[in-house]
DNA sequence: GCGCCGCATTGACGCAGATCAACCGGATGC
DNA sequence: GCATCCGGTTGATCTGCGTCAATGCGGCGC
């Protein structure tokens, strides 16, 4: 570990430096300044996950918590009996891990390749209580995923097959839109970063339906398909349609 | 509005200062210290709603945040052909209103009579920057409320009807036993708060089907009804059994 | 007293989505 | 080359819950 402050000329990787990192602005840290972020860099260390591999199992004790730097991570419980539902979806700069709380609720897996920035737990926890500008972003953020989560039960409890798929694929668009700085427009084109079977346990439904659902809208033209992953929106108001929501994009988020 | 500082004697009835609140260990406000209640106990006023009655609607702009003190408040989404989906129910202490975003993402109406302890929002974001206990108490109440959220997206999505109704009176029979300070056992006895309406809407059922699980778990001996609000759980195990739940009550919190 | 209204229950029926099962196509191993 | 495996699609059938409709019941006005 690298102390604080330090005159010794920083020989890591620019990738690796808090400075240069992709999610700076969007993550825990950012609203933190020069001398916070120093201290978050000293303390901070990376961890790698392949697809599919188990990050914390459900009723674990975490000794960690962090931000996804790259890739995503499901967050799902499981029933005695095996059923699955998939309860939060984590993109990067996401918070994954709940402080104050040492005992994972749920199971977080990688579904792609993941890039982890965390610290341990108890390190965490005490600099929350001593950076003001750590506490408040994470306030932001959990109002914005309980915002998500609460926008999720309509759609468990109240929609059909069909708008189910389509509002998911509506959210993937907006946020490959997001990450270019676009507006969901006509003419999207984004890779599916999950399975059959993930989706269908994001969406309260079996594999077989999501493919069902997926090839009805296909078939009516609302989205085209190169392969089992690659789609294209031609018609980002159809979709919206679809989806069973208001034209203005749905919630605010 | 009484000034911060004062020598005047306290003239207000027991019930509207903030040291005498029934909520006053529990809600947003209970980190705070005694300076910081004297600020709150300016500032905060009250107000009543009838069974029924709307506090806020959705996408309305709201000027005012608050804790329930009384009654049930339930928040609920409604898409444009009127399915309606309840996203959650606030209880005593429960925090109503989201900081920093003033458009409401969805309506909430009080289920029973409401009594509600309130700021306006520009005063309470301001506070909540100067006053970090009550920030981080609204932090640690949002993350309970996110993990609540996260249960009930498993009930909606892969639950039963059978189960969903048995998950929600399993949760009524710990708030009841909580209240009592006393930890679930058998022959708990409770009120329905909600009609048979407001249960569908909160379980992403209908009526008729809620209707007829009651029934069924009345039938099977898993609960007794003395008339359609009044219920008695003669086998807390029993009731869990049904709600496909662990034996340790389900998740933690 | 009676009629009305709102909430709840019960019954008959239909359908969306689950279940069970076959099949397809690309990747991997031998 | 062929066999195997895995993810995805498609088909046939079943079923839990929604839909539509009738009935019950307690409270309230008159």
């Amino acid at each position: 570990m690298r102390s604080v402050v330090s005159n010794i000329p920083d020989l890591r990787p620019p990738h690796e430096r808090c400075a240069e990192c992709p999610i700076r602005f969007q993550a825990v840290c950012s609203y933190c300044g020069p001398d916070e972020l120093a201290m978050l860099d000293a303390i901070k260390f990376y961890r790698n996950y392949e697809p599919g591999q188990e990050i914390v199992a459900a009723g674990e004790e975490t000794g960690f918590l962090g931000s996804v730097v790259e890739g995503v991570v499901s967050l799902s419980k499981t029933m005695l009996d095996g059923r699955r539902q998939t309860v939060g979806l984590m993109f990067a700069s996401d918070f994954v891990g709940r402080p104050m709380r040492p005992i994972a609720p749920f199971d977080a897996v990688a579904v792609t390749p993941v890039k982890l920035c965390m610290f341990t737990r108890s390190r965490f926890e005490r600099i929350l209580r001593e950076y003001p500008a750590l506490e408040k972003r994470l306030l932001e953020m959990t109002l914005d995923e309980l915002d998500a989560a609460r926008d999720w039960m309509l759609l468990l409890g109240r929609k059909t097959a069909k708008e189910k798929i389509a509002s998911f694929l509506a959210i993937l668009v907006r946020r490959a839109a997001a990450l270019e700085r676009r507006t969901p427009g006509d003419g999207f084109s984004f890779t599916l970063p999950l399975s059959r079977e993930a989706i269908a346990d994001y969406l309260g439904l079996t594999i077989e339906t999501v493919s069902r659902q997926i090839t009805a809208l296909r078939k009516a033209g609302v989205i085209e398909l190169a392969d089992a992953r690659s789609i294209r929106v031609p018609n980002y108001l159809a979709l919206l349609d679809a989806a069973g929501e208001d034209a203005d994009g749905g919630m605010i988020d």
